[in-house]
DNA sequence: AAGTTCTCTTTACATTTGTTAAGAAATCAA
DNA sequence: TTGATTTCTTAACAAATGTAAAGAGAACTT
């Protein structure tokens, strides 16, 4: 789930739970199967795993955005990643045995799925691609051209994780592209 | 296309054409729209994409795997990538329209399309999340033990641009690795 | 308001990677 | 086989990134 749902979500009040937490809210531990999925009415939300102790973040979502675990979510396997709040958030909680029942209640959303999937894959096969091709800071100049709200609402560190660098590294960049202009 | 297919091929001989190519053949250029899909009956196949004048592999594919510019035959945009044949390989031709017959000849093979295109998305989220979290030592170290035959059968330098790095820090990598043994 | 925590930057040094060039080794073609 | 091409390795130097530590600044809590 990451592309705005066409659900029109009031007709089955009763199928999910709307929740508010605070920021830094865990909402599914890595290891952990994902039973439910979530979608953001208001806040931010990044995905991160463990990484020799340190913490990488590896994707970020926000209003108008579903969130899961989505192969833990699909597959019942442990989540290869925890789902935290960045903000404060409210947030539309539903089991997964609830959204398929909302889903088989709409029709043609079944059909629907294949592309949210395809366009999601085409998603990380662009950032795969970006990895291997671009410098760091080419990616940096990219996140700020094409998601710059990511940048004003996304400490610095997860930023820098995400590009695949160290803060340091990030804040040099930054340094960099200052003193350029 | 990267999974094996279920499809009955026999059935449908007069809808795809056999061929035999040379290495070095490009099955698909870089900016043309994708018209074909091929199956591999023998041979290794990579996809890469021009990158300020070098060349960047990000894919390989082998025996028993179907391949195409997966977004270009989806969606007619130009593909992001060339496919090229490695070594001399047989493989199966297919046109979107001839696979849409054989497809839809086939009960259920269209709803496995979906359940293709997930493990496919998983494939290239792993390989982003091994990008930003492992060093090129450690990926290398991965593909030999997870995919040996891929460095049985392809070329260094194809594999360099795969890791994200060029052929001459793979080499130190591998001369790194060989004098700790 | 004061203290605490979190975030970001900077510095110095070590390590890794990129670049360029040269040559060895392997492969291919005539 | 022989010559040509391709592939891989090595060297030297430049550039980028990682690590560790310190401190400034911002945000949050009480």
């Amino acid at each position: 789930m990451t592309t705005p749902s066409p659900i029109n979500w009031p007709k089955y009040q009763h199928l999910y739970e709307e929740i508010s937490v605070p920021a830094k809210t865990v909402l599914l531990e890595e290891g952990k199967t994902s039973r439910y999925a979530y979608y953001i009415v208001e806040g931010a939300v990044r995905l991160w795993f463990n990484n020799k102790g340190k913490d990488t973040t590896f994707q970020f979502f926000f209003e108008g955005e579903g969130v899961s675990s989505i192969e833990s979510f699909r597959t019942g396997q442990p989540s290869m990643c925890t789902i935290e709040t960045i903000s404060a958030a409210r947030l539309l909680k539903v089991s997964k045995e609830n959204l398929d029942l909302i889903i088989d209640s709409e029709p043609g959303f079944r059909a629907n799925l294949e592309g949210i999937i395809f366009h999601r894959l085409l998603r990380y096969t662009k950032m795969f691609i970006a990895q291997i091709r671009d410098t760091p800071q080419e990616r940096y100049e990219a996140l700020i051209r094409d998601q710059p709200h990511i940048l004003q609402r996304v400490p610095l560190q997860y930023i820098a994780s995400y590009l695949g660098i160290t803060p340091v590294s990030l804040s040099r960049i930054r340094n960099k592209l200052q003193r350029e202009k």
